[in-house]
DNA sequence: ATTATCTATAGATCTATAGATAATGC
DNA sequence: ATTATCTATAGATCTATAGATAATGC
């Protein structure tokens, strides 16, 4: 009951990727390192073989989650040739990504469990979110390089903090409320540059 | 050991205070019961006569700390005679209120765990809300109460999803460059109203 | 021979309950 | 007598390890 080293490597990715959309789905607390492996298909035993902890697992799937949104967005931006700021905080702002917590944004889905979790996650997260501010400020409009990061993180933090409002509420007029409030909201601040 | 039924309703509302308190400080899945009733100076079993169960505690408190925003908003908006708004954003995304996560706002302390918590968080949650933006709105310069309330909300997004941007890195740097990256575009958005 | 897997389990932690105890309030 | 407290513990769950098993790779 051994497997080779390549499908090591990529049981290790397939791990990575299972657990951050468990993360993403149930928060970091909410899953189990049992119940993530049954999900990958592997047993309990043979987690250890691949993570000292749980707590080195969450650190590299925070990680993953902030690359993944970065990916996400930029790919998003790149999609549409007319207003793809625009289309992008619609996309965003969707009911569609709002009802899909396990493969949407990382950090609408854990954003606020990062500051009750431990410095190797925040280490581990850092260079991910400044490669992300730098990669949106390229897409977008603007003067300088300084305006365009800084639209940037603005934009970020009120997409997240957008969806996650709309995620708080069973009441579906206030949710479909808060994302449309917040969507004009970042447009006329894009276009406003 | 029995006490008076003053003392009981004393101890409910301090039981909520104290598990409000720790959930924003360390998560709600980051303090038990046992911890929690220590920190509120109760033994254990006596947390069940005042709950049936740790999730109805939690719905309490995650009502009780978007009313804690709602009260803590408007507050900072009537302190002042002068940029009531503008003081009010720099209060919020100021370094003390990004260090101090057990008094601080509930909504980014908390934010992105309510889409993992069940029906009775949501519902507890819904009429708060409701409320916060309504008073919210009501001190925001303005035309129609309508785009006051949708300005209160992409305001509200923008300091939650800030503060909690805020709180996911170690670095001094980023961290700050985040506060006053959200700070300046809240401000130029209030300004445009 | 090495190494990654599996099952089984230790040990810690967490929610909830049982039963005894003692102060309140009719 | 009622009721809220306490200690002790049941039962579930979760992280991590031990030891046996079997396939890989020198």
């Amino acid at each position: 009951m051994r497997i080779s080293r390549e499908k090591v490597a990529e049981n290790r990715e397939r791990l990575i990727q299972v657990a951050t959309d468990q993360f993403r789905e149930h928060g970091i607390d909410g899953i189990g390192v049992a119940d993530l492996m049954k999900e990958a298909g592997m047993s309990l035993g043979s987690f250890y073989g691949y993570f000292d902890s749980k707590e080195h697992l969450v650190s590299e799937c925070c990680a993953h989650a902030v690359a993944d949104v970065k990916e996400k967005i930029t790919s998003a931006f790149s999609r549409s040739l007319t207003n793809p700021v625009e289309k992008t905080v619609d996309e965003y702002l969707s009911t569609a990504h709002r009802d899909e917590l396990a493969k949407g944004c990382g950090l609408a889905a854990l954003g606020s469990e990062f500051a009750h979790k431990t410095e190797a996650v925040h280490a581990a997260a850092t260079p991910e979110l400044i490669s992300l501010f730098d990669e949106m400020a390229r897409s977008l409009p603007g003067s300088s390089r300084k305006k365009k990061r800084e639209q940037s993180i603005a934009m970020m933090a009120s997409l997240m903090g957008g969806l996650i409002l709309s995620r708080m509420t069973d009441d579906a007029k206030l949710s479909q409320d808060i994302l449309e409030a917040v969507k004009s909201s970042v447009k006329s601040s894009v276009r406003a540059c």
